[in-house]
DNA sequence: CCGCAAATTTGCGCGGCGCGAAACCTTGCG
DNA sequence: CGCAAGGTTTCGCGCCGCGCAAATTTGCGG
């Protein structure tokens, strides 16, 4: 038996139950078409480029829950579900954790709108918490077993789990403006990011306590719980102003 | 041809300074030495694969700086310069980013034992900022340059930073349970785990805060603040105990 | 001090991945 | 209609991750 790795990292392959194809079908029309976000959906161009991207994440993500694993899936395979060629996938991803990674990504950034929207009497707490557990059980009844198999993937398979917290930080870049705006502060604060980063480990950390099986507790309660706990930072005050500049807005990654 | 060459395209990716060796050396000896943690320096066995292990991540670190991107550097030639075969670098990681995340991890087990040690008369948040920061800036002063370039490496490169993020929620995974006891709660509490998250996020938060070009603060007094608001969390009491009580005494992850 | 069993390193080889380069096709616009 | 810009595909190469089995080192009695 070779040194390899810590303990944890040999248990957690967990391996995943099979999901059938339709039920990834169907988690898959969840996701808000993207007539919904009609700031990109300019040229034609930008819209198939979006759609063989999400065509090539779900792709992955459909034949991993399928097979009981990424890493029981070539790229080849992925492209071809997708129906591009082998080497347009590397087009659009690096590799094939990140293309699962992509569509957390969006996720992140649906969320950040959607409390954009919100009206800026509500508690800032209950209007994220609200926000947060919508997009996150979306669909969560029909198809739970499904939804359970997917968060499985995304933040417990030790391959995928880098990509997956690398993507969620999106969520930090799009929420922290949106906090900063709502509690008065600069853009280019220290204070709102801190809190993003908080609700940002709070939405992973309640998922990976859902997933646990020792613990059987409602999703949406423990979503709930965990954002309004971090929520709570946004309450008081930062302790102090460090000495910023001027921000010429973000640089993705 | 093997040309890998391009000194200024590496520059144009928005890549890494030059670090010499030497400070890469003097950098990876403020690293305490295993005697310091006592607890698996049992075996000769166990002494030397820790060590070779060490080696191997730095070997790693150390040629990324040297180059400007851990992308130019092959794994053949962290072996060589860890004075082992390159098989044996996957032995002990499944890649080179995986390599880097690890001294990461490392880290993120020392503040965890550190913060344990703390008399529990100390404010929650002092001690945590302490802690952090003796641990994050260690050699700060006459190392700044490299410190700099090291966190950039590590958070930063875009190939690097997955691994980054996961190899640092290992600080979760260790902080979590002594912060549950410190607050008198339950180890498997969902509470201390957002807890540990936030002050997790905020770390990374502070040090991507301080590696932007335009800002210029004491990375102490950034991380300072961000692990303060952090830990401010611990102070209120959580909304409520999640529903799924009951629980056998679980570990880790 | 020795030898044996277990643990670790190493050499070898294979399948697959990531990506550069250039040709090919599609879209947008005059 | 035609051309420029941009996306996709084909091809090919270098390197990586890892299984396997032989060689080597370590730990432990005898």
């Amino acid at each position: 038996m070779p040194a390899h790795e810590s303990p944890e990292h040999a248990e957690a392959r967990g391996s995943l139950e099979r999901v059938s194809l339709e039920q990834v079908e169907r988690l898959r029309g969840l996701v808000p078409k993207l007539a919904d976000t009609p700031e990109l959906t300019e040229s034609l161009r930008e819209r198939k480029k979006l759609e063989t991207r999400k065509n090539l994440s779900w792709a992955a993500i459909g034949l991993a829950l399928q097979r009981g694993g990424l890493e029981h899936v070539r790229t080849e395979e992925i492209a071809e579900a997708a129906g591009v060629s082998p080497r347009t996938f590397n087009n659009y991803f690096r590799s094939r954790e990140e293309a699962i990674g992509a569509v957390a990504g969006d996720r992140a950034r649906r969320v950040a709108l959607a409390f954009a929207d919100r009206p800026a009497e509500e508690p800032f707490g209950e209007a994220l918490a609200d926000v947060v557990v919508a997009e996150y059980t979306a669909g969560h009844e029909p198809l739970k077993a499904a939804v359970f198999q997917l968060r499985a993937l995304m933040t417990t398979d030790c391959g995928v789990r880098p990509f997956m917290l690398n993507a969620m930080t999106k969520l930090e870049d799009e929420l922290a403006p949106v906090i900063a705006e709502r509690l008065g502060l600069p853009g280019d604060d220290l204070f709102p990011r801190v809190v993003a980063a908080a609700v940002n480990g709070a939405i992973r950390v309640a998922t990976e306590y859902w997933l646990r099986e020792d613990v059987d507790a409602p999703y949406t309660a423990l979503l709930r719980e965990a954002v309004l706990t971090a929520a709570g930072l946004a309450e008081q005050p930062p302790p102090l102003s460090p000495p910023g500049a001027s921000l010429p807005e973000n640089t993705n990654l």
